[in-house]
DNA sequence: ATCCTGATTTTTTTT
DNA sequence: AAATCAGGAT
């Protein structure tokens, strides 16, 4: 190691590494794997490991693939080996898995009779697919939803069944008619030219299967595979690394050769203890079982923790011991005892907030920085009326997850224009644009052109340039459609794309368009788009004009990053498809966090607070029905040990569920921490709903108890009641002020208690039940 | 083809 | 409480 000239780089790599870490760190070739509890400085083995690879000559950059959960975790690990090595880490494969697929399959589409264009389908494109399967197949959609269908089938690929394999498998009416409709949704998206999420670890899965010379030639380009957050990998993905390294479990399967020669120099990074992802095909077993894959793999464990205090770890162990059949860690910290931990219960959900905003209030007070503070919950939903207490104290923050920029209606229709410029075939988007903005073609010609498209087997896109031929299109929509194709046809050709029916592969044919960001402008202008928009006079038509106006500038920055001349509008296309909220999670700039669990793993903070600790919440009553009572706490631990310092954990007696009241008793949860952690007053050990917790009470009887505490203060859905003004005293342009969405200015007034006001905020503009709605006059 | 109204549903978590 | 959807009116 002396002769090497980075010896002292090396040095430097290696100190301030504790043991099992510079065990990990240091690792050669073959089977590596690092059960990192959490804080235990995992992100830092993983880049010094990086870096460590590339000093030591065991690879160059571009011969490592490192795979991470998120786009932000990635984009931050290669700062950080950036920083360790002091030069660029251009050409590393540091990526997500579906990121990693994407690029592969771009290079390879004409193996699998797909074009380089092929178009990625978000799961609304997916479930709106489903739909058009399920009516073409005669489902009751009365009864099943699409989105439980596309679920089933979505679960399906993630364990490698295509349709026919899925089919052969069926035991019950249900999935007889999902294999049904999977049959047509595979069949149509392939048609279309296009890949669903689960598709492209699928579609690689087969093309590696399918292509020795192809798997072969990425076998020996990635000569070190790197794996993190790896007890969230599914089964399609493990099959995937093993396609990559070699080895592996012998799986049983029919069919297909399974076990495959490689270099088997992986390493995996993960904690079984924070496997969340059941629901989305995520296996546990993966990391359990790793040893028994791999009989010869090097086994770390680290158990050091550097972020939490002696409390909340030991709440944290005693809560996961509860679990079984888990890799046994013991986690410990030098950090002291610390604090105890505060738990708290509220009247309801409102009270809670206060209560949380009022101790961030404090904290803030005493000189923590708003940016160390995270609010947790475990659902979307429950971030509302924390915002509301949040912006009535004028407290800066932030909301990670909910409503994604890129699932906007006009984000998603502008970027449905640039796919269908890309990818003739695409008939999502097709039907996403071809009357928005609003152009006289109805549902009636669009069916009209897409079964002519089907019955003469070519794109929409060439069945529409020639809308005089498509049986039973009226006069009317002829001229429309016409003229829609013809500004397609200009910006095809803006897009740098042969005219006509394209689709045509091969080489980097659509290479001198003019810039993404450019051709995004141009398309909002030339199809009427923004012209629509600004008829319609509204501010809310002003928030989408301006929601567009940031991703033309998403897209000037694209430009400014890309390399010239390489299919510049597909390689954009395939990095929106596949951002993440998460991704776009900001840190230091003075506001407060909220964010569901599962968008808080991987994160820490000085201050937790934990909301919702009711059973039914947390745990999720859908968890607790399909018995994912484990994969819950898990979710728990995982909350937990974000905490640095301070841990709050609240939970309500009353919360407004839909319309009505329900009543939760605390978590089981917390009642798994030792009572001597927690910093609980007193008399809430009383309450009748502990009470009942602990003696098993029906959730009915707990509620009656707490009735009778307060006498008629909450029957039925009295309680929401105050005293607010009725309908008819708002009157048109009074401004008011609203909970939630801050100040506004009533710009209509309609029958039924209706007004509609105008938020200045976000410029949105609402409908809302004035009397039932949290509005009261300025 | 488009608009309006009433009914239904929504709340798991996300690449 | 609010968004989405289907069916019917225009």
């Amino acid at each position: 190691m002396s002769a090497n000239p980075h010896a002292e780089h090396l040095q430097e790599l290696l100190e301030g590494l504790n043991e099992p870490q510079r065990e990990a760190v240091t690792h050669g070739e073959g089977p590596l794997l690092i059960l990192a509890g959490a804080g235990s400085g995992k992100t830092r083995v993983l880049t010094h490991r990086l870096a460590y690879l590339i000093y030591t000559d065991q690879a160059q950059a571009g011969e490592i693939l490192a795979i991470t959960f998120t786009n932000k975790a990635a984009r931050e690990m290669s700062e950080r080996v950036k920083r360790l090595l002091g030069r660029d880490t251009r050409g590393m494969w540091l990526m997500t898995f579906h990121a990693a697929c994407a690029r592969i399959l771009r290079a390879e589409a004409a193996r699998l009779g797909y074009t380089r264009q092929f178009t990625i389908y978000d799961q609304a494109d997916s479930r709106r697919l489903t739909k058009r399967s399920a009516d073409a197949v005669g489902v009751d959609l009365k009864r099943f939803t699409p989105a439980a269908i596309h679920n089933q089938i979505s679960a399906a690929k993630n364990r490698l069944r295509a349709a026919a394999d899925y089919r052969e498998t069926v035991a019950s009416p249900f999935e007889e008619m999902v294999a049904d409709v999977y049959d047509i949704y595979e069949r149509d998206l392939h048609r279309m030219n296009a890949m669903d999420f689960d598709d492209l670890l699928f579609r690689t899965v087969n093309l590696l299967e399918l292509f020795e010379d192809v798997r072969e030639r990425y076998v020996s380009t990635f000569r070190h595979v790197l794996v993190d957050e790896y007890q969230d990998t599914n089964h399609a993905q493990y099959r995937l690394l093993q396609l990559l390294v070699g080895g592996g479990r012998e799986a049983p399967a029919r069919g297909a050769r399974t076990s495959v020669t490689g270099h088997r120099n992986l390493a995996v990074v993960g904690d079984d203890s924070q496997s969340v992802y059941g629901f989305r095909g995520a296996d546990i077993k993966n990391i359990l079982e790793f040893q028994d894959d791999f009989k010869d793999a090097r086994v770390v464990k680290l158990e050091q923790n550097y972020r939490s205090t002696q409390t909340i770890l030991s709440a944290a162990n005693a809560v996961i011991a509860n679990n079984r059949g888990g890799i046994a860690k013991r986690l410990w910290s030098e950090l002291g005892q610390g604090d105890q931990i505060h738990v708290r219960v509220l009247e309801d959900e409102h009270a809670e907030a206060r209560f949380v905003v009022g101790e961030i209030e404090r904290l803030v007070d005493e000189g923590a920085s708003r940016d160390e503070i995270a609010v947790l919950y475990r659902t979307n939903a429950m971030s509302r009326v924390i915002e509301d207490a949040l912006v009535r104290k004028e407290i800066a923050y932030q909301v990670i997850g909910g409503t994604k920029f890129y699932e906007r209606a006009e984000i998603k229709d502008a970027i449905a224009y640039l796919s269908l410029l890309a990818n003739p075939f695409d008939v999502v988007s097709f039907t996403r644009v071809v009357n928005s903005p609003r152009r006289g073609i109805g549902q009636t010609s669009l069916s009209r052109v897409l079964a002519h498209a089907e019955a003469l087997g070519v794109s929409v896109w060439e069945a529409a340039s020639r809308p005089e031929e498509v049986p039973g299109l009226g006069a009317a929509a002829i001229k429309a459609l016409g003229r829609f194709m013809a500004t397609m046809e200009e910006l095809r050709k803006l897009a740098g794309a042969p005219p006509g029916d394209g689709g045509e592969e091969e080489g980097e044919a659509s290479s001198n368009g003019v810039p993404v960001g450019d051709l995004i402008e141009a398309l909002l202008t030339q199809t009427g788009y923004i012209e629509a928009l600004k008829a319609e006079r509204t501010i809310e038509a002003q928030g989408r004009i301006e929601n567009l106006q940031e991703l033309i500038e998403v897209g000037h920055e694209f430009d400014a990053g890309v390399a010239e001349g390489q299919d510049t509008l597909g390689v954009f296309l395939q990095q929106v498809a596949l951002v993440a909220d998460a991704d776009t999670r900001t840190d230091d700039e003075g506001l407060v966090t909220l964010m569901t669990v599962h968008n808080a793993k991987g994160t820490e903070y000085p201050t937790i607070f934990v909301t919702g600790l009711e059973d039914g919440v947390f745990p999720h009553s859908r968890a607790l029905e399909e018995g994912a009572l484990e994969e819950e706490r898990r979710l728990f631990y995982v909350a937990v040990t974000r905490a640095m310092r301070e841990l709050y954990l609240t939970h309500a007696r009353r919360r407004a569920a839909f319309g009505a009241q329900t009543y939760g008793l605390r978590s089981r949860f917390l009642d798994e921490i030792p009572s001597d952690l927690l910093d609980e007053p007193q008399e809430t050990m009383f309450r009748p709903g502990a009470i009942s917790a602990r003696v098993g009470l029906s959730r009915a009887a707990s509620a009656a108890e707490l009735g009778d505490r307060e006498p008629g203060a909450w029957s039925g859905r009295a309680a929401g009641t105050r005293e607010r003004p009725a309908a008819s005293s708002f009157r048109l342009g009074e401004d008011v002020i609203h909970a939630a969405f801050g100040d506004g200015v009533v710009t209509g007034v309609e029958p039924g208690g209706v007004i509609v006001v105008r938020f200045a905020d976000d410029g949105s503009e609402r409908k809302l039940m004035a009397e039932y709605a949290p509005v009261s006059r300025r």
